[in-house]
DNA sequence: TTGAGGATGGCCT
DNA sequence: GGCCATCCTCAAA
């Protein structure tokens, strides 16, 4: 069932220039918007599963051990992050998972918010639900998208996605219907290699929310 | 051309 | 907590 904020506030679609502020604000303000994805199920019918974030990471460019483009490293893969927020940036790690980044701040500014957790909005189509529930087992509902390789996973997002802009046409687009839940800054995960900045705090959480991916 | 290693997650002990 | 699948990226040679 749709909460009552749900059924209350018409959701508008965020424009590419949303993400052209801060990096950090756009993290922060990641969280509680609604990310959308538009899939085919098995019949050929269109749906869109919408999940809402709880948690996000910035990666605040050249001067960011931990960021991909850190001293001014451009390459193949890192070019996208040297255009103007507002596209996607995806690339597999450990030849296994797709990280989803959305590429923030100005042109010439590298860097970009990975979206790491979040959890199925109520009002998901339950058909594209059920798929992935499966038919006798009963999957840990909130935990389903908590990191973000299994968030990719669900969401089917892989590198086809890489420098598309963050917009309906590209079948992946974020939605803003007012929510504002309670945010918390924490270290970010898996960059035991960056130095000092691995204790930096761009992590973004919903408070205490049971989908994050760690605590 | 080569080799090291990674913004993870699932399984095993 | 440890192990490791799996493959792309990137720096070095």
């Amino acid at each position: 069932m749709p909460t009552t904020q749900e059924q209350m506030t018409k959701a508008t679609i965020l424009m590419p220039d949303w993400f052209t502020r801060p990096t950090c604000v756009v993290a922060a303000d990641l969280i509680g918007k609604i990310l959308c994805r538009q899939m085919t199920d098995t019949d050929g019918n269109v749906k869109t599963l919408r999940m809402r974030v709880s948690e996000t990471e910035a990666y605040i460019g050249e001067d960011d051990p931990a960021c991909h483009s850190h001293a001014g490293t451009r390459t193949s893969r890192t070019k996208i992050m040297y255009e103007q927020g507002g596209v996607f940036y995806v690339y597999l790690t450990y030849g296994v998972h797709h990280m989803l980044n959305l590429i923030s701040g100005s042109a010439e500014s590298p860097e970009s918010v990975l979206i790491r957790a979040g959890f199925l909005c109520e009002n998901s189509d339950r058909l594209i639900e059920e798929q992935a529930l499966g038919k006798d087992k009963q999957l840990n509902h909130i935990k389903q998208l908590a990191g973000p390789g299994k968030l990719t996973k669900r969401l089917q997002i892989d590198r086809d996605l890489y420098g598309a802009p963050i917009a309906f046409e590209s079948g992946v687009w974020i939605e803003d219907d007012g929510c504002q839940p309670p945010l918390s800054l924490r270290p970010r995960i898996g960059i035991d290699y960056a130095g000092e900045a691995k204790d930096w705090l761009l992590r973004y959480v919903w408070t205490d929310h049971p989908s994050l991916s760690k605590k």
